[in-house]
DNA sequence: GATGAATGAGAATTCATTCAT
DNA sequence: TATGAATGAATTCTCATTCAT
């Protein structure tokens, strides 16, 4: 068998294994198993368990990207290509529920170069989204009112991420009547375009009173 | 040393090892030491490692819950004990990292009973928050319009709960420019407000075209 | 049963171990089996292999010095204490045959720690039979003839030691019909102090010619 | 590539890889990527770890012996033909350290087979060095004195071989301010020389008094 | 003649857990 | 109430060795 396709199922079965147990409690005897190869074989083309879960969190980011770069056409309004971009999201990693983990979950806890990669991702993300609303911003202020602040719409795009994140992670653990992916896009969708719509009319919450 | 105190002792010392290194790689060792114990008493008090990070989780859910719990004022309007909610949540956290971190990330990389602890408590929050938000609707949409589908409302709850937790988590892991917590309030209460606003002005966002 | 008893059997049965079968091959089981312990009870009192090794070889150093340097009345004249001080250093090699390998042959084959504090111990040795040689010249030449070049001494000292080493090592090995221990320390005293005489008398072999 | 050639690489690399490592820590990867070749061809040609060792330790030995046997023209007097021994040797260990390190003290920590060939090599050198020193004292003795003691001889080609063994040892661990190859085969076949002179003319050293 | 792919066996080390005191 | 002493069971990782090609 080629090394290129044990080593892609090295990686999936990586992936399962940590997301199951996490990374402390996912045993190289177990990956290697679940993999149907020996573990001196698991070491020969992944060299630690360090470097595994490092290429797990790797091919995890990449491809998580991909699935969403792949979902907006560049030419469309912005708010559409937020609107795909959401649903893909939730459809990936509704798909993907153990790479979802490894990258929410597991990634998160680990000091050092994992944090980082995540980091990454999300930075990534969060760029893309404010891009996005930015762009619907100026779109639909176009023939009505002010434009909005960017220091608040950057606000916005995390609150965003932040809530498509642990929703996503959320709809993973399965057992409760969440919201289905497809209404809880919607639902984040409607909150930022309304939210956007509110802050270029200029119409705030204050604890001291009702704008 | 009195029981109750050292029991204290034990528990804080477990929740701070647990935040550190994660449920596995914590040793009893470290956290007995922490603890100013020896190993055997942590066991005679707490039995064994997962009843001592039961323990921890429980304790930390409850104080989190107190501490959401106590910053409303029951006859306050409903908006402004939401924004006291969310300013306490995000105080609490902020003040107790290793705590957040426990139930936010270890709790639930675990099956069982660690998760179910850690859903109920995400249960009450959200029901907590679902009734307010009903309630600032109730109340904002006295004089103007219709009154809010439920389903939508625990949709905006669901995306609250969820951007909030996602924002405190992010907030503690520190190394980046993360809006700060009473920043991230205010975007959010905003949000949810003006949210609420335009779901009871029917306004929406929809693929196909603008409300 | 108290530490430093359970210490000291743990330290023999490793001397024993790292002798037999060298530092590679032993296996911290046999050490422990050996022992009488359990192993995690070996990593607890002398935390890895290698500080094992190294508490192994400091103590036999420490030992073998002591035997040695016990030996020799300091008043006595320098070639008594020669004498006895070759006895006692075969002696005690024959005596402690494991305790000499690990020191002779383990030791040296590792780089760094280890064969530092051999390489120490064997400057100590030569520079003791430095002091002893000239001491005994010294002595001997009181009446007779030209003080001994410094050099020439130093080379004596190391071809002693050397001799001793090589001659304690191949003793230990057993098997073949080798001169006893007795006997080797007195040819050793013949060469070293015959050697010596001609040194003073400028008696010498050249290529060339005799002296 | 002929077999030969090639059997004479991975014969090098072992030899350098085992005097670096020592027998176990040397893995059979590094021998053969250092040899050029590929593992599963140094089993083919060298059938296991243990069989290489065994054919290094025979190749030294034998490239050893030959090394000293050739400094020595056979018809050259006793002494001359020590001296070129004494320099052949020190000169040949200088130049192949790792070869050396094999035989002098890897293949010395392994009991059975190995050591008895290193074993066999040292009967030879001591039986060849007995034979230059009685021929040497025959030499000198002829018009002087009483002929040498055979047991003694014995004894003093044994001393002079652990020492030259010794020394050549202790010259290879490099660091220190050894004395030079040619100073040390200078004072060792001073000693022997003046050593064997002295046993022919009954002068000895005892404990209870100079000779 | 030569090798990429594969593994069973065993290495050091750590940990949760329990007695005897 | 409190602990020093002790361990069985796992974990990560390495290595000599063998096929199929």
């Amino acid at each position: 068998m080629p090394r290129e396709v044990r080593e892609r199922q090295m990686l999936d079965a990586a992936v399962e294994v940590f997301a199951r147990r996490g990374y402390n409690a996912a045993s190289m005897d177990e990956i290697a198993e679940l993999a149907g190869a020996s573990k001196p074989l698991v070491y020969l083309y992944l060299n630690s368990k360090e470097e595994l879960f490092s290429a797990c969190i790797r091919r995890e980011a990449e491809a998580l990207m991909a699935a969403v770069g792949a979902a907006s056409e560049p030419d469309a309004p912005a708010d559409a290509r937020l609107w795909s971009g959401l649903r893909a999201f939730f459809a990936y990693t509704a798909e993907h529920p153990s790479g979802w983990a490894v990258l929410s979950c597991q990634a998160r806890t680990h000091g050092g170069p994992f944090a980082l990669v995540v980091a990454e991702l999300r930075q990534q993300i969060v760029a893309l989204v404010t891009r996005l609303i930015a762009a619907t911003a100026a779109t639909a202020s176009a023939g009505c009112g002010a434009p909005p602040d960017g220091h608040e719409v950057s606000g916005l795009a995390h609150a965003l991420v932040g809530a498509a994140e642990s929703l996503a992670c959320w709809a993973n653990t399965g057992t409760d009547d969440v919201p289905s992916a497809q209404e809880t896009a919607a639902t984040l969708m409607n909150v930022a375009w309304v939210g956007l719509e509110n802050l270029m009319n200029g119409r705030r919450w204050s604890p001291d009173g009702r704008s």
